[in-house]
DNA sequence: TGAAATGTTGGGGCG
DNA sequence: ACGCCCCAACATTTC
């Protein structure tokens, strides 16, 4: 008589450094793994149309591989809770394994299916695979959470070092017979009509091996003048990982194993710093995505949306070409060069006085990286309402940054070429407008 | 992980 | 040779 064990797969779809299934494959007793869309009743986030899109094909290469190995990975569909709560009385599973998540609902909800499943005699256990440090481990030395990034990642890299990365198993050993699984394309999470995924097919392919095979390349080629390089948007030497982070197809123990051997890489790591930051600040103030961490930002006066504005930017027709070009990156490829990010996002908000807010819910819906951290943490970054953001008086100026960061024009030649050229707005008005706005802001408090 | 305004300095043209 | 002016170039302050 077996009890089989379950790996409950979230933003973990890979098999190297893959703590969960490591600890089901010491169990020995026979496998399942199991992604669970949920319906939205949990009050998780949806993931967006890219990020749909994405998901799709990382789970087709993670089913085909766990599938190669002899193991069965299983597709359901419905409230989390319930789902996985079925799925162990049909298996009559011993055990089940999952790596953590760091959002509010997510761990709301993984508290209470860890509580009753237990309660019921099933083994559980949660394991560290998706941050180097969580967020309970990074204190101050009056045991606050930090709001600073320098002095946050001094800590994390004064505890001791990250884990070395678990090998890939070679075999997986499923149940004698397989569960009844979903088929991936009933969960239409690829656009049909129409079908815009086609700048996405161009541009990525998702799985854990070409995951693997981007690290290799950009160690290599990249990372030795990743520091000056990585500004420039048309030099293509940005790492191009944080799909592969956000879906967990690269692990970042992975990435921190293979990057602090190279001579160099302390910019790189400090960007992988970052999204720790974000996630521990997500931890801290689960609500990142729709309120002001700062405060007083509640007292920003935001004008009445000007929706052809706010549609002008979505479909990078503002006139202005490197947001143009951004915005049209954006859209043809579910990915946006970071230095660009702040400079569509900016423009956004400082130049259209646009709420943050409906940035972000663009972003989130067209990018392929887009997490319940990053994206909104580094929304209020740029909005100056955020965790050791910008002072909201930096404002970009969209044709300095061109001048600066794209010389010779090859970004905005490649995405922005037949762009209107007559600006939606004056640069220099409503950076004016937008001090204005800010110092309305500070006399309300 | 700003930009613009304002201040300072120093070389060169010129009377 | 000198003072004056202009203005780049750089530094500092302000938003």
């Amino acid at each position: 008589m077996t009890s089989p064990s379950i790996v409950w797969f979230r933003d973990d779809l890979r098999l190297a450094d893959n703590p969960a299934l490591r600890a089901a494959i010491d169990r020995e007793e026979p496998i399942i793994a199991v992604y669970v869309l949920d319906d939205g009743s949990s009050g998780l986030r949806m993931p967006g149309g890219a990020a749909r899109w994405w998901l799709h094909h990382s789970l087709a290469s993670l089913r085909e591989r766990v599938t190669e190995r002899g193991g069965v990975f299983l597709l359901r569909q419905g409230p989390t809770a319930a789902v996985i709560s079925e799925l162990v009385a049909e298996t009559r599973a011993g055990a089940v394994f999952w790596n953590r998540r760091y959002g509010g609902p997510e761990r709301e909800l993984d508290t209470g299916i860890k509580a009753a499943l237990r309660q019921r005699g099933v083994e559980v256990r949660s394991f560290a695979g998706s941050l180097l440090f969580e967020p309970w481990t990074v204190r101050t030395g009056s045991d606050t959470h930090f709001s600073v990034f320098t002095p946050f990642w001094r800590a994390c890299l004064a505890l001791p070092a990250p884990r070395d990365p678990l090998p890939e198993p070679r075999e997986l050993h499923g149940p004698r017979t397989a569960p009844a699984s979903d088929d991936l394309d009933d969960w239409q999470l690829l656009p049909t009509a129409p079908d815009w995924a086609g700048g996405l097919r161009e541009t990525w392919e998702p799985g854990e091996p070409a995951a693997r095979v981007r690290l290799r390349e950009f160690l290599e080629e990249d990372l030795p003048h990743y520091d000056t390089a990585r500004d420039e948007p048309a030099a293509g030497a940005t790492s191009l990982l944080s799909p592969r982070l956000r879906w967990g197809e690269l692990s970042p123990f992975t990435l921190w194993h293979d990057a602090t051997r190279q001579e160099g890489a302390g910019r790189f790591l400090s960007e992988i710093g970052w999204r720790e930051f974000a996630w521990h600040t997500l931890f801290h103030f689960p609500q990142l995505a729709t309120r002001n961490l700062r405060r007083e930002f509640d007292a920003f006066p935001w004008p009445r949306l000007k929706p052809t504005r706010l549609a002008a930017w979505q479909r990078g027709e503002t006139g202005i070409p490197l947001v143009d070009a951004g915005m049209r990156e954006l859209w043809h490829t579910g990915f946006m060069h970071n230095r660009v990010r702040m400079v569509t996002a900016s423009f956004l908000i400082k130049n259209l006085l646009i709420d943050w807010r409906r940035g972000e819910e663009w972003f989130w819906d067209t990018l392929v990286d887009a997490d319940d951290a990053s994206n909104p943490f580094n929304w209020q970054w740029v909005a100056g309402s955020g965790a050791d953001a910008a002072t909201y008086f930096r404002v970009f100026n969209p044709e300095l940054q061109a001048k600066k960061f794209d010389r010779d024009g090859h970004y905005v030649s490649e995405w922005a070429r037949d762009a209107p050229t007559e600006p939606i707005v004056d640069l220099g008005e409503t950076r004016k407008a937008a001090l204005a706005a800010y110092e309305t802001m500070r006399r309300a408090r």
